[in-house]
Formats: C-alpha cells, structure tokens, sequence
DNA sequence: ATCTCATTTTCTGTATACATAACCCTTGTG
DNA sequence: CACAAGGGTTATGTATACAGAAAATGAGAT
C-alpha cells in the first residue's frame, strides 16, 4: 500500500471515529511522525481530506471541521434531494429483479440486527448492497460521485447516534420500503419512500445528539 | 501566489478552455517544466484537479478527461436536481429586494449582449450574481460546494456551445423568471423556472455539439 | 514473422534539505 | 499598564535527490 494511502486512510478514519476530535490541528510533522510516513505522502493525504470537507485550511495547517447542529440539517437537505432523485432514477432504470431480491433480504433483517455479532456488519453490509445497487441503477457517474462525497460525512455522524435495535430494525422496513418501490419502477414512491427514511434517521439523530448534549452538560 | 496554486490555475484553466485535449496525458516532469515550478506543488495541483474531476488517474500520470454526450446528459441531470432545488430554497429564504434588483437588471440584458465587447465580461459577471445571490440565500454550504464543483464541468461543456447572441438573449430571460419567481417567493415557480432554463440550454449545447461533429467528419 | 522474456529506461512515489512566511514572545515606549 | 515593533522560533511551502515500479525496447526462440 502506498504511503499517502495509508496516511489518508490512517487519519480519514480517525476522524470519522471521532478519534480525532473538530478543531484538532493536524501539524505536519507530528502526524507524519505519528504514522510513519514522511511529509510529503502525508501532504497528499491532507489535500485530499481537505477536498473532502473533513479538514479545512487553518491559519496554520489543517484543521479537522467541526459539525453543528446546522450542518446536519444541510446535510440531509443535500441528502434528501440526491438521494430522492437517486431513488426515482432507480425506479425507471433499475432491474426489478435486484431490488426485489435485496427487498427480501432486508425482510430478515432483524435476524442480522438481533443476530450475536456487536457491529452489526452483515446488517451494515447488506444497507450498503442497497447503495451501491443504486449508484448502479442510476447510470449517473456524477450523480453517483456526489453522493458517495456525502457518505463520508453521514458516516461521521452516524458514530454519533445510538444505532439501537429498535431504530435499526425500523430502518430496515423503510429500506425494504425503497427496494419494493424501486422493484415496482415507480419513481415517485420511490422518492416519497426516500424521502420518509431521511426524516425518520435525521429525527432519531437529532434526538441522540440532543441527549448526548444534555448528558455532558446537565 | 504560491507555486502550487499557481500550476493549478494554469492546469485547470489550460483544460477548461481545451488548450488540454481530453486524453493528454499529464506528465509531471513535463508540466512542472512547462509551468516553471517544481514536481512537489505540480503533484498538488493534479491531486486537486483529480478530485475535481478535471483529470483521472490514468495508467502513469493522470490524463485529462473526456466529456462524452452521455456525460453532458448525467451532468445535466444532476445540474437540474441540485439547481431546481436551490431556487426553491432561495425562493423560500432569499431576500426579495435582492432578487427583484437582479430581475430589473436581467432586463437589459441583452444591452450587454450586444454592446462593444466581445467577451461580453459584463453579462457573465450579471449572471454570476445571480449565481451568487442563490448560493447565499440558500444559506447551505453542502449544497453549496457541490454546485460549485459541479460549475467547473459546465463552463468547460459551455465552451463548446457557440455563444450566440440570440440564445444568450434567451438565456437572459429564462434568469429574468427565475429571479422573478425567487423575488415572489414561489419556491415551485423557481423550480419550474430553472428546470426549463436548464433544459434549453442543454438542448442549445447538444445542437451545437452536433453540428461540430458534422463539420469535424462530415 | 511474431510472441515472449529480459533489459533498460523513464516515470512516479517518497524522503529530506532548504526557503519562506506566519506566529509568538520579548522588549521598549507611550 | 497597555500596546506596538522587532526579532526569534516554528511551521508550512518548495526543490531536489533517491528508490522502486511500470512501460518501452530489443534480443532470442518458436
């Protein structure tokens, strides 16, 4: 593995893990020492973070950004309108059969979600089968990249939520939602389906990130 | 102004206004020469461009791009889900005053069209500030950012389109409704409005891209 | 004649040394 | 005591040297 990719991959993660908290200055020297890299490989590795919108330039270096309360309400208006035009692309261009088959998988999803394993991955596995069989659908490869560029930033705060078994089994049925309207080809119950999902995962973060506010706090 | 801005701003300006063929390879030696910095800022320059989508990581070096026809319709059909949805936010959030400012101005356009410059720097600089008046009254950044990299593909496809007088005078009218609707606060209007301005000047673009293939192999 | 494999060359990837600019602290003054 | 100016310090920005990998080239065999 090439160096740069290491050290992006190294630092994407941690601040995505909330490792690296927002304002954290990331000095040249110290994070090239830190992963054993030298300066210029880890260089490139923040230029592409910064394009990614995970750091910005800070008077000196790069800073990790922060994410208020507000850039989670532009986020997911950003969100809800590729996503949504994502979904309805899907219904018209899609193969019925692979939305059918991931709607009946998603079915048993709660066995995943209730299953022994902690993380969750083959819950998280089978989500992520349903994004990419979107991005496939589409046929838009900006589409598709603008909204791969959003992801990295829903992840980010997606650590933030509780991901409890409750909300992870009703996101499953509203995923499933999505899959039969997709399968059915029609575009705008797949957009209303999409359209309800957002609404739903951005109350249940806001309510998580209002209870983790009130627990440091109060 | 530093070196590696410096190479980027040639670089993406040398592609934007197709001195780069699409397909040119970009070695770095060779470029860093050209451009009269080193290979260090010149890699920088090219990771930025990479991200930006001007350029892709090609077997050795990046190489330049290509826009196909396929490629102006994806861009397109993102153009329109992320312009169609701003109007509407500006239309929601904007300041009238501003926009109806901007409609008055749009009115004379075609003053600008036809007056002594050939560049015509004044009517791009009008519609610019419009441009600019939606990105702030959206008063969202993600949104934002992704139309901005999005304005970059644009003005290269906007190169091959012949400018002509009678379809900026069109144009011009079409950004008239658009502010018009935005200043009435009528978010669908706005939507409605951007989506057919989008629509005529795809149509304008793929006309003249035809009839430059025809002159180029017919 | 063409395909394959080894060699050579050339380019990218990385490390490091140097230049430059921003920041901080000290010092002097109002 | 507050504030400004200056130098010192430390970080970033740039150049270059080196290492390694990939592609072009050429010789040899089939």
């Amino acid at each position: 593995m090439r160096a740069s990719e290491k050290a992006y991959a190294a630092l994407r993660d941690d601040i995505v893990e909330w490792r690296l908290a927002p304002g954290t200055v990331l000095a040249e020297v110290e994070q090239s020492e830190r992963l054993g890299v030298s300066r210029t490989p880890l260089r490139e590795a923040l230029g592409r973070l910064t394009a990614e919108g995970l750091t910005t330039p800070g008077g000196r270096g790069v800073v990790v950004t922060d994410i208020s309360l507000e850039d989670i309400d532009e986020l997911f208006e950003l969100r809800e309108t590729l996503e949504g035009k994502a979904a309805a692309l899907a219904a018209s261009r899609g193969d019925a059969a692979t939305f059918e088959q991931l709607q009946r998988e998603l079915a048993h999803a709660p066995d995943l979600i209730n299953g022994n394993d902690p993380t969750r991955h083959d819950y998280y596995e089978l989500v992520g089968r349903l994004d990419a069989a979107i991005d496939a659908a589409i046929s838009n490869s900006y589409l598709a990249q603008a909204m791969r560029s959003l992801r990295v930033h829903l992840v980010r705060i997606r650590r933030l939520a509780a991901d409890d078994a409750a909300r992870l089994t009703a996101a499953a049925a509203e995923h499933a939602a999505i899959a039969e309207a997709i399968a059915a080809k029609n575009p705008r119950l797949a957009e209303a389906a999409t359209t309800l999902h957002l609404h739903r995962s951005l109350s249940h973060v806001k309510a998580t990130h209002a209870s983790h506010h009130k627990e440091h706090h109060g």
